[in-house]
RNA sequence: GGAUGGAUUCCCGAGUGGCCAAAGGGGACAGACUGUAAAUCUGCUGCAAAUUGCUUCGGUGGUUCGAAUCCACCUCCAUCCA
């Protein structure tokens, strides 16, 4: 049989950290971070990130492992999460996949194959700069994709400059088109025996619950967080410094919004990324919603309908 | 009490006789996504089973072949003068 992974994710504020424990304890598992921004360090309050307290005992990996200036992308997620996961078993735990960054839970779910691209793309600055400089540069090389990859340019709206610009770069590194290659990793089964679950609620409560964690981080001390970053020199055109909260808050500390506005925009991008995030799990299969309003809202009823389907699946014992 | 300006589809806001179910923006909703993914991008938004019909631009009545646009009165809001 295949090795056990239990997935949990779920929009963004619903509730994914204190449930994640509770399964950690009850399976004797340890908990991997699927999340683009509690990577880095010194980010905690903006991300929600888990506070040591909370975390019962229950390891964690890849929460505070790399300073707001460094690089991660899904291809360096796959790689850590796949050596987490080893040592987990290794330890004859189970390992949590936990966060709410669809696109990682797939890459290692499913095993997606990223190409050997080591060093730094020189064609993507070119065209990137040519995009800038160029009124009809989005136009242009939407057209150059058109002629080397007509599949991809079908799918990928030429204002979708960031995707256009990576297909293009796939097909001169790898001389074969992108699409190609998606179409043939689409078909893969995942290596695991799985569990993917995601905790969901009535959406204006979770608007709700999200507005609610926006002014809480403010309490806490969101602004003094970012302009602590600020002060070690790090600066806007950072992934890290992109990550909701954290964006808003600059633009405020550089006069560009007010703090009402900050504010503001912070709920709001919150908002619109929850909505994204359960666009994308509607979409991938094998999912298993759990609505927390069909558990009344009680953790103790979703635990043990996480229980239950575990046994089922094998994943634990009876 | 007087003067002036205003009231537009969920919100802001354009529209001053037909080309208006009504520009544009926002929100809401929906979607895409395979090396930046908390990123990037797209669609849709009066109702109804079509290219057709129906109901909408503060209210009521009127002018006109035809009104969100013109007229009268009314209601409310803003500013100014008493």
């Amino acid at each position: 049989m295949n090795k056990p992974l239990i997935v949990l994710t779920g929009p963004t504020a619903v509730g994914k950290t204190k449930l994640s424990i509770r399964i950690a304890k009850e399976v004797n598992g340890e908990i991997i971070s699927a999340d683009s921004m509690q990577v880095y360090r010194h980010m905690d309050i903006g991300s929600a990130k888990i506070r040591k307290e909370e975390m019962e005992g229950v390891k964690h990996y890849l929460v505070d492992i790399l300073e707001p200036d460094e690089e991660f992308n899904v291809v360096i997620f796959q790689k850590l999460c796949l050596e987490a996961i080893s040592e987990i078993y290794n330890k004859g735990k189970i390992p949590i996949l936990v966060g709410g960054t669809g696109f990682y839970i797939q890459a290692v779910l499913y095993g997606i194959a990223f190409e050997e691209e080591s060093e730094e793309s020189s064609v993507r600055n070119r065209y990137e700069q040519l995009v800038r400089e160029n009124p009809q540069g989005a136009s242009l090389l939407h057209k150059k994709l058109a002629e080397v990859d007509p599949l991809s340019a079908d799918c990928i709206h030429e204002n979708n400059v960031k995707r256009v610009i990576r297909a293009l770069e796939f097909y001169e590194r790898n001389s074969q088109p992108i699409s190609k290659h998606n179409l043939e990793q689409r078909k893969k089964e995942s290596p695991y025996q799985f569990a993917y679950f995601v905790l969901n609620q009535d959406r204006q409560e979770l608007y709700r619950k999200i507005e609610l964690r926006v002014d809480e981080m403010i309490r806490e001390g969101l602004v003094s967080e970012v302009e602590a970053l600020k002060n070690k020199g790090f600066h806007k055109n950072m992934v890290s410094m992109q990550g909701i909260g954290y964006k808003e808050i600059l633009q405020y500390l550089d006069g560009e919004l007010s703090y009402d506005e900050a504010i503001s925009k912070m709920k709001l991008n919150t908002r619109h990324f929850a909505k994204r995030q359960l666009t994308w799990f509607r979409r991938e299969k094998d999912v298993i919603w759990l609505n927390k309003e069909e558990y009344q809202n009680n953790e103790d009823n979703i635990l043990k309908e996480i229980k239950r389907i575990l046994r089922s699946k094998g994943i634990i014992d009876e």
